[in-house]
DNA sequence: TTTCTTGCAAACGATTTGCACTTTG
DNA sequence: CAAAGTGCAAATCGTTTGCAAGAAA
């Protein structure tokens, strides 16, 4: 079994279990924006998610896609960043999270770096109970640096 | 001499440095904004500048505010955020920034840690010019995690 | 006097909201 | 069937933009 169905079936799981804890209904829109989460897997932005589901035929309105993603983030599945620009881009959880931000031209490269999360996860933050981190390091790439 | 004074004045001097570098013009709402920046110092976003000029009867007009604050950020003496919200928030740069987010309420707790800061900042990014970074740890504070 | 800045108001665009309709449990 | 979820369109709201009037160089 391939590992991202191996991934994607826990995720999936993940989900359900979310929903049962929390009495709402397992919808197929709820899960049908999980799998094209899953799929996209890098950064993406609610257009992307919603153009790739249009794509394949499968039609659920934004609003649906905007509830869903908050849902997903709260159930721990889905981590959400903003940027430099005031777009929101989601990402499927993974501790690490190191991003390089050109702030000249707006290009992310990740990079992991899953000793820097540990440390970053393991100290005492007196009361508050971290969950995952995102280090930004903003800057510029090198293309816009060499000119 | 007070160290905020003293401060003060340097990055006033930090400013007029750079606006005659790019042969910009020194305008005296350009230094009112940054000196009322300097005044709030910690977190604040476009509102809070406006009204705090507004309210010693200093009026500047949104656009110029957002315009400046660009401006300053250029000059790297301002850093943009955006957290949870989709709502700009600004502080005078110093180089370390660790930030505790509520996921659920909100509230931002800042640490400073300028170890992390170092070690982020120096490391080799292969082309890429790191010039400061934020390090954003999400959770639940005391206050959400406990009720 | 030339060009940059400002201010105002309109435009923009991502996200949220209200509400009628549909579906899950 | 009752409550929760969806879709649609309108409303919101932070931010950007166009342009005429004002100020720095």
């Amino acid at each position: 079994m391939p590992e991202t169905e191996y991934e994607s079936s826990t995720l999936r799981d993940q989900l359900t279990e979310f929903l049962h804890r929390r009495h709402l209904r397992k919808t197929p829109e709820r899960y049908a924006i999980l799998s094209k989460a899953i799929e996209l897997s890098a950064h993406f932005d609610v257009d992307q998610l919603y153009n790739a589901l249009e794509t394949e035929g499968y039609h659920v309105s934004r609003a649906t896609i905007y509830n869903t993603l908050e849902l997903l983030c709260e159930a721990g599945i889905l981590n959400r960043h903003l940027f430099a620009t005031n777009l929101a881009r989601y990402e499927v959880a993974r501790g690490s999270h190191l991003h390089l931000i050109c702030r000249k031209c707006g290009k992310i490269k990740e990079i992991d770096d899953p000793l820097l999360t540990q440390s970053l996860l393991h100290r005492d933050y007196d009361g508050f109970s971290p969950e995952y981190s995102s280090s930004s390091i903003y800057g510029l790439c090198a293309d816009c640096a060499g000119q």
